[in-house]
RNA sequence: GGACGCUUAGCUCAGUUGGUUAGAGCGUUUGGUUUACACCCAAAAGGCCACAGGUUCGAAUCCUGUAGCGUCCACCA
């Protein structure tokens, strides 16, 4: 006999079954004992940044991932789930900077950039532990065997070939922009990773010298110094005889030649309407100097400091500078007005300083280019069409249309970052020449010192994991490339849709020319229980490995899978948690019970749940067969809709409600010899249907019973509790009886001890109530008496009752359906009498269908076949439900 | 400035093409130690579905507007 603790321990079975299951090489589909023509399931694990151990979000993203894999593995799938970690550049650069400043109080630049590699990797070695161990407690089964980090040997080939092939297809230009420049990292940054925070900065109107003829306006008035134009709207009237003109003005000692001109891009309404154009330092100015071929004159270097040949400017700090020019404009009574505005500074993403805007040579990818490689169109028209079609798939559809918008107006990628934690662009430069390939082209050749956007990397992550480019020769793929990509789903936050998401569908279709993923479900944001974002420095964080200290893994998986939605956020809360570690001890408790009751042995049944005849089964039997029936067909819509928290809700309802509280009660009374068999399978399928959301709970009692692993078990089949479906009326009847007693105990308030007589009104169906008389006597109703007859005619009519005893009179008027059959049929029956009585009002008032809109009048004609299709349904089912 | 989302019980949220009386968990109150479980069982109270219009025989659900909250994008000299 086999007996189980009182209580669940998970301290004591987690970390033993996850190496059981490690053990068994299942976790590698190549392992699973499958037909050849197995359809593959992968997900690649979206790569956590190696700057930190991981947070609630990850372990939410992870629960939901190995839900999907462990349900997919137990359906039959050739299910890959392949972990790996990302570098994340700049964000782990900055943190291993100051842990050496910290610790050592020395900069990178003090060690040098060798050294300083060798510290990064140390720390990114141990970082990557914390989070593949964490990753392990949340029981994730993934497969370590293929494990990959962004910056190992083989993604460094896949990265450099990459950019290589780019380069070759025309996709990867070097050229000169505008750059968003952070003076503290000493990079440039793209568009997404700069921030902008609202802040109060006063707006300056003032003339360069006295004689000039335009006032202008400006925030920043030391980039003014590097002015080479003034554009005005060519519809403004003010300014329409000065343009063409060019003017020569002294700017605080510094001599400056400005050329008026129109374009378009200038707000007639804002300032004085006239733009100093600043092609250096500001984006816009770039761009209307392009289409004026105007001169660019750099004002700020590298270092945030005024550049040489700005007099005594120079080396200065462009704050510094900025205040010394506006004394000097007061000085000079230049300046016409000072206001206070609200306007958005930019910011770095990483440490918060102040980006500057200049002209840098950088490696782009251009999204726009015409490519021969994607049968002439760009890599921005690619992106957008397979989403267009619906190749790919956003969860929820809402999406769809961000990530349409977002890559319509997507400009060139920079990619090249001048920092030095990162994949090494393989470029050589010698004089003007410029070689793009991996090894030296010879003796005085410079490699390029820059590094690769992370985004890069983690771009081609779908099929640099799994073995390209050795797995693509000749546009044919070949080993893990053919057998997992594209992959199945790709899960991760809405907040990098556009950061990450868009990157991955771009290098996937230049380099494998195919999608990386058919599905995105997106993920919300967990949040504390006020709705803030948790975050180390508020402290308000949950610390996941904390939690399944406390509670359990399973517990922690629940909380994170029920209660979410696809795209919506989630408030967390420790009680949240300990409210499913009950749940889970539930099942253990289920479990024992189970086991306790009917002396359990295994393996035990001869007869299988197919083979039960109804002569074989009480009601209670039908109809828990019927629920189970139920609950095994919806399961799988759920689950296969990614409605993951509906899928649990509908599991514990059913565990709780239906088997625990009913079933298992009256298995205490009842004692058929089906009841073993009854009890055993449901008992093994509804672990079988909690394994991908309580996976250490259900297989600890797994390998109790049986001598198998039930991470590869199989889901049970979609038929076969269906010959019960409709077999559960008679116990729904008697359920009914037993909420009414209860209803009048609470109403009369009774003890327990008080006994009560109970008349029942049954109708059509007194013999099946005869039958279950003695069930609903022992069912702990405290009933001393009951009477079932079909009329009511010789039984009072009314409750009354004393203190201590109590008679109840329950009619059942005719026929009582299972509750949800009845319910749709008269929801059918209710759309049928509504849809009568606005026909009849359409045809009294005829001039609707010719006065209406086309769309209503369209509208409406579904609308009635819709309706049509119903009746015929109707009256399909009402022989056999006749009143 | 542009786009999107949210507003349902005290709290956290479900609510699937519009359809009898709007659901769950937690919390609260009441009763119960019934031989699987007090990490339990039974029951009760609690909702003008943000507000105002509209479409419809019928609206939490569809449309328009308003307010509050939130997210993303763009960035203004």
């Amino acid at each position: 006999m086999i007996t189980l603790a009182k209580t669940y321990s998970p301290k004591k079975n987690e970390e033993k079954i996850y190496k059981y299951w490690g053990d068994s090489g299942k976790f590698n589909p190549d392992n699973l004992d499958l037909p050849k023509n197995a359809k593959p399931y992968t997900i690649i694990l979206p790569p956590p940044n190696i700057t930190d151990k991981l947070h609630l979000g990850h372990s939410s993203m992870l629960a939901i991932e190995d839900l999907l894999i462990r349900y997919h593995r137990m359906n039959g799938y050739r299910t890959l789930w392949l972990p790996g970690t990302d570098h994340a550049a700049i964000a782990t650069q900055n943190v291993v900077e100051k842990k050496l400043l910290k610790e050592k109080k020395q900069t990178r630049h003090d060690i040098g950039r060798e050294k300083f590699m060798e510290e990064a990797w140390k720390f990114m070695k141990t970082t990557q532990s914390t989070i593949l161990n964490q990753a392990r407690r949340m029981g994730a089964s993934l497969d370590w065997s293929r494990l990959a980090f962004t910056l190992d040997d083989q993604r460094k080939t896949a990265v450099e070939k990459m950019f290589i092939d780019m380069h070759e297809a025309g996709a990867i230009y070097r050229g000169k922009r505008i750059v968003n420049w952070c003076p503290h990292c000493q990079s440039t940054l793209a568009d997404d990773e700069v921030e902008y925070k609202a802040e109060k900065s006063i707006l300056y109107t003032f003339k360069y010298d006295k004689n000039f003829p335009i006032t202008i306006s400006t925030t920043r008035p030391e980039t003014k110094l590097g002015d080479t134009a003034i554009a005005v709207n060519p519809k403004d009237s003010r300014y329409k005889d000065l343009i063409g003109k060019t003017f020569k003005a002294n700017f605080c000692g510094i001599d400056l030649e400005i050329k008026i001109i129109a374009d378009h891009e200038v707000d007639m309404n804002f300032g004085t309407g006239a733009l100093g154009v600043t092609p250096a330092h500001a984006i816009i100015d770039w761009q209307i100097a392009q289409r004026n071929d105007l001169k660019t004159i750099q004002v700020i270097n590298e270092q945030g400091k005024i550049k040489n040949g700005f007099k005594k400017f120079s080396g200065k700090s462009a704050l510094e500078t900025r205040k010394e020019i506006v004394k000097k404009l007061v000085r000079s009574d230049l300046i016409i007005k000072e206001e206070e505005i609200e306007n958005n500074i930019s910011i770095c993403y990483r440490c918060n300083t102040i980006i500057e805007h200049l002209p840098s040579e950088q490696w782009f990818i251009s999204v726009d280019k015409k490519l021969e490689k994607l049968g002439g169109k760009s890599l921005k028209e690619k992106a957008l069409e397979v989403s267009r079609t619906k190749e790919i798939e956003f969860i929820p559809a809402r999406f769809t249309k961000r990530y349409q918008d977002w890559m319509e107006n997507l400009h060139d990628w920079c990619i090249s970052r001048q920092i030095w934690l990162g994949h090494q662009i393989p470029a050589w430069y010698k004089d003007d020449e410029i070689k793009v390939q991996v090894k030296t082209p010879g003796s005085g050749w410079v490699r390029d010192l820059d590094t690769l956007d992370t985004w890069f990397s983690s771009g081609m992550w779908t099929f640099s994991t799994l073995g390209w480019p050795n797995n693509f020769k000749d546009n044919e793929k070949s080993g893990d490339l053919t057998k997992f990509h594209p992959t199945q789903v790709l899960n991760t936050g809405y907040e990098i849709l556009t950061l990450w998401v868009s990157r991955m569908i771009m290098m996937s279709l230049f380099a494998v020319n195919e999608i990386p993923f058919e599905k995105v479900y997106l993920h919300g944001m967990i949040l504390d229980q006020h709705g803030k974002k948790m975050s180390k420095s508020k402290g308000n964080g949950i610390d996941p490995i904390e939690m399944i200290e406390k509670y359990g893994t399973d517990a922690v998986r629940l909380s994170l899978l029920i209660g979410s939605t696809a795209g919506n956020d989630m408030k967390m809360s420790e009680r949240k948690i300990e409210g499913y570690r009950n749940l889970i001890n539930k099942i253990w408790n289920i479990a024992r019970f189970v086991l306790h009751q009917l002396e359990f042995e295994k393996p035990t049944s001869t007869k299988k749940i197919v083979d039960l005849t109804s002569s074989d089964l009480t009601s209670a039997d039908q109809w828990i067969l019927a629920r189970m029936h139920q609950l095994n067909t919806a399961i799988r819509k759920d689950i296969e809709n990614h409605e993951f928290s509906a899928a649990g809700e509908r599991l514990r309802k059913f565990t709780r409600d239906d088997f625990a509280d009913w079933y298992l009660e009256i298995s205490k009374i009842e004692t058929n010899a089906s009841k073993q068999i009854i009890l055993s399978e449901i008992l093994r399928d509804l672990l079988r249907l909690w394994h991908p959301f309580a996976p250490f709970i259900t297989e600890t009692i797994w390998q109790k019973i049986t001598d198998s692993m039930l991470m590869i078990e199989s889901m049970p089949e979609k038929t076969k509790y269906q010959k019960y479906s409709r077999e559960a009326d008679s116990f729904t009847l008697i359920k009914q009886i037993i909420i009414i007693i209860r209803n009048a105990r609470a109403q009369y308030k009774l003890n327990p001890q008080d006994k009560i007589e109970v008349f029942v009104q049954a109708g059509d169906k007194l013999p099946e109530l005869e039958k279950e008389k003695n069930l609903l006597k022992n069912l702990k109703t405290s009933i001393e008496k009951i009477e079932i007859t079909k009329t009511g005619s010789e039984i009072p009519n009314a409750f009354y009752g004393q203190v201590a005893s109590i008679k109840i009179y329950i009619p059942l008027k005719g026929v009582v359906d299972p509750e949800k059959e009845l319910k749709k049929l008269k929801r059918e029956l209710t759309k049928l009498k509504g849809f009568l009585i606005s026909l009849d009002n359409k045809l009294k008032n005829q001039q609707f269908i010719s006065n209406a809109p086309q769309e209503i009048v369209a509208k409406e004609k579904a609308k009635k076949a819709k309706i049509k299709i119903k009746i015929k349904d109707i009256e399909k089912q009402l022989p056999t439900e006749s009143k």
